[in-house]
DNA sequence: CAGATAACGATCAATGTCAATCAGAAATTT
DNA sequence: AAATTTCTGATTGACATTGATCGTTATCTG
């Protein structure tokens, strides 16, 4: 299938910034001339730079893919995390979705089977997905944009935060660091992360048991000490076993 | 029985993310012209994007769809309108950009060449376009979703704008009234744009000399004084013939 | 500077897919 | 129970996509 083959050399350029034509066909299983014909309609769609033998990611479209990569990494295992989650929605909730590629999959699972809520969240994305659902109500924090996890961020996030309620909070495992505890929070995050704990009367943090990098994240004991002081529950979700041996090294 | 397998073919393709035209009809054994016909009101009812050879989830079917109609009637007058404004532009601005098609333009415009601006917008396709572009800071208005043009309103927005402060406004035609004179404005945004208005240092709204549905509209009158009483110059882009002669019935 | 190599673009045959029509079956209505 | 409507499945022609080939152009090297 075409859309599939340019996910896939996209996918395949962000990993390796550059490739040649013969190395994206035999990645992609396909012909010399059916590449080139893929490379035209990503340069003009502006995910590529075509270049004499091969191609290159274009800059701008770095950060999109990285956001696709990180969405595809245990997919199984927030697929799974994001249906425990959607279980504890009550039509008529007040619910806050935190950005994150864990808590996407609670909005999407929403969007699969709706029901009366009222969304606060402080991510685009979750936004995008909830749009245009029959008593979905979406309330989208203002702030300065962070293209990386498509969310918004600063003081007046923050100030934005201090008007709102809401009886649950969906803060994603992202948060605390997902896919390859590579990530860092800041220190916009930080706060904000904070201030939606003390505007929630619930919250609910789940943690998958193979995300076990908590332990090596500096950030993530503080954390832990303010979401048990906060009354949080953290609880374990189980994979089926083909999910689990499918997704393998991506615990990493 | 159909609504049956329309469910099951929405859960598989939620499983899956896309799926091809075989796969699908295996998974829900039925043959291939009904799934097709299935794809076929699925996609009406917006909840997948069908693509050859298979179907994909629709992960954000309201902003783009909803977008890519209105967007591509009158382009070139939007475009035309997009560069003018553009040209206005200075280093280290701040500007705000409203909610439209017409003033999406003047995004892409941004982003095809960019400079250094402080960019904020109510608008979530707005800030879309313009994230991840080197110098350009973008803040987004909060407030609750509006699907219809990807923007944000009510109370939280206006008390939102109220803390900010812009040298530049681009107040988009679409706010008044475009896309065929169908268009009415609801309170919270008319209220929304009086407050951006407020928070201007200077305000620029460009009219097209063929979106003369603003005396068709019994709201573009006091808009006009509005606008006039704030030092508005209303100025007029020129068309090419030949961009003008490919519009035609456009105009409505 | 010139030859050689590789890549690019275009064209063509083949395969697969899409859409429309038609016949039959099932469900609902009368 | 009969008839109408709706839905399903198959077929056909049109279309899109893919892969191979050929002529041209660009790049590399001696």
């Amino acid at each position: 299938m075409k859309d599939d083959r340019l996910s896939a050399i996209r996918h395949y350029l962000f990993e390796k910034t550059s490739a040649s034509i013969h190395e994206i066909a035999e990645a992609v299983g396909a012909s010399l001339p059916t590449v080139r014909r893929d490379l035209l309609t990503l340069e003009t769609e502006g995910a590529v730079r075509r270049t004499h033998g091969g191609a290159r990611i274009a800059d701008s479209a770095g950060i999109e893919a990285a956001f696709e990569v990180r969405e595809q990494t245990c997919i199984a295992a927030k697929r799974a995390i994001g249906l425990a989650a959607y279980t504890d929605l009550s039509p008529d909730m007040s619910v806050f979705l935190d950005a994150g590629t864990t808590v996407l999959q609670v909005a999407r699972r929403i969007r699969m089977n709706p029901l009366p809520l009222s969304v606060f969240t402080n991510c685009l994305a979750v936004a995008q997905v909830l749009t245009d659902i029959r008593d979905v109500s979406v309330t989208l924090l203002g702030g300065r944009l962070r293209s990386r996890n498509a969310s918004v961020l600063g003081a007046l996030a923050e100030r934005m935060l201090e008007q709102l309620w809401f009886d649950q909070l969906f803060l994603g495992a992202s948060t605390i660091g997902d896919d390859g505890c590579t990530y860092t929070m800041d220190e916009d995050e930080a706060r904000l992360n904070e201030t939606m704990i003390t505007r929630a009367a619930r919250q609910v943090t789940r943690l998958d048991e193979r995300l076990d990098l908590i332990t090596d994240d500096s950030l993530a004991a503080p954390w832990l000490d303010k979401l048990a002081q906060a009354g949080c529950q953290t609880r374990t979700v189980s994979l089926d076993p083909e999910e689990a041996a499918e997704q393998g090294e991506d615990a990493a």
